[in-house]
DNA sequence: CGGACGCTTCGGCCGCCGCCGAAGTGTCCC
DNA sequence: GGGACACTTCGGCGGCGGCCGAAGCGTCCG
């Protein structure tokens, strides 16, 4: 007891800061990656501005949540990509075992409308996401048999698609994140990020209420069915 | 307060599970994918085994470990892949903040040896894990550059090498888990833990301690030498 | 059969942490 | 300047959870 294993301690010392229903309400409403100001996640949260200032704190302190001060205003969004990956790889764990019964129908059709599109901090998820994922896995774009790579045709769809990649980052280029809703893999990393911002930059998508769902625009439906070859329907 | 999200509790409740030093020294030690009996961690985690007795019946019923009762014995494990890519993920986060000063000349050559090979759960880590995914990305085996995954040639190694790939697994084929000690990807999912398993049924590594640690042999140096072009050098 | 051993249950203790409301600080806007 | 507003700090409360030792149960072995 007198010398632990370091490793142990920090490992406990950075669960603890999930292993709290308000802590992880936050963590999952900013997985939508824009920032939030304490007072609306007080609010998301159902719980009094004090008791968020603190939660806040600690999330900062831990390195989860980075803030920006403007004003009266205190914003904060996940310190990165690793953050979100990390609520990603724990809610893929839970999602098993919560049975999915909505219990109003405000909160079903809101169900709903996530499960049909959203993001995932950084890149498009749900039936949206695993749309598009199948999309350039059948046109050969993207393979799934031996990992989870772009094709060389997929570099060239990518910068024919005028969807600018990073290659210099540190980030991986591709990556699989398990939907929780349709627990299958979808596009995520460099690739799913840049796709992801590029279809909210385009309007091929817009936000839907203030939550992370979003929303295939005609212009959007007109683009994947050109681009590639996915029926509009699919998305509906 | 009174709907709150399910997927919050349950994430909560996961992470409570992993936010306690005791429990998180059990996961660690169990990373090795060896059964490990409750005495043996209660010693190994410095505490009362009527206290280590507790946590295991929390971390077997929130779903992280499996056990098997034979005699007067309890033996537990981690209860799948899935989990020690859990511990992983989390570890490899916490692990940039540990400045790691080992403090005693025992615990810095245990240190060494670790870093020089082990398991992370079942596939091989360390030092000889990052120089086998190296060796396998330089020889067209595996590439890294637009994801993460076996190229053709690298199915066609496996198999003249009579490492038998399971194709039909729900589990990755292949999977970027970043190495703690080096920083560094190394190969792990279906292939990475075929590699391992091989790898110690054929002696090419064995265990040292009672740890992770894993050490090359002779005929290891020579097969990795052969089948990859691996200096020996480049393991000691 | 009896003692050693591994594990579990129980009661009790203690400390931590999440919660709130009240009061305080700083910012914005009229 | 003054009032509304966002956030923070503080004190106090309550509950949860980790810890232990003692006692109990089952298994193993001589």
């Amino acid at each position: 007891m007198t010398t632990r294993d370091p490793t142990a301690t920090g490992l406990a010392r950075l669960a603890a800061l999930f292993a709290d229903e308000t802590r992880a309400a936050c963590l999952l409403a900013l997985l939508d990656g824009r920032a939030w100001t304490a007072s609306e996640l007080a609010r998301h949260a159902g719980v009094a501005a004090s008791t968020l200032s603190e939660h806040l704190g600690r999330l900062v302190a831990g390195g989860l949540l980075t803030e920006e001060r403007q004003g009266r205003h205190r914003y904060v969004r996940l310190a990165g990509a690793h953050v979100a990956q990390l609520v990603e790889d724990l809610t893929a764990q839970v999602a098993p075992g919560t049975a999915v019964r909505p219990r109003s129908l405000r909160e079903a059709s809101a169900g709903s409308a996530m499960a049909r599109g959203r993001t995932c901090y950084d890149h498009l998820a749900g039936r949206l996401g695993i749309t598009v994922t199948d999309a350039l896995t059948a046109r050969g774009l993207l393979q799934q048999e031996t990992g989870f790579a772009l094709t060389d045709a997929g570099l060239t769809w990518f910068e024919s698609a005028g969807i600018g990649l990073d290659r210099r980052s540190r980030r991986p280029l591709t990556r699989a994140c398990l939907d929780w809703t349709e627990r299958r893999p979808h596009l995520a990393g460099v690739a799913g990020a840049a796709l992801c911002r590029h279809a909210l930059d385009t309007g091929w998508c817009v936000r839907v209420g203030s939550e992370r769902a979003v929303k295939v625009t005609a212009a959007g439906e007109q683009a994947l069915f050109d681009l590639l070859g996915v029926e509009p329907a699919a998305l509906r």
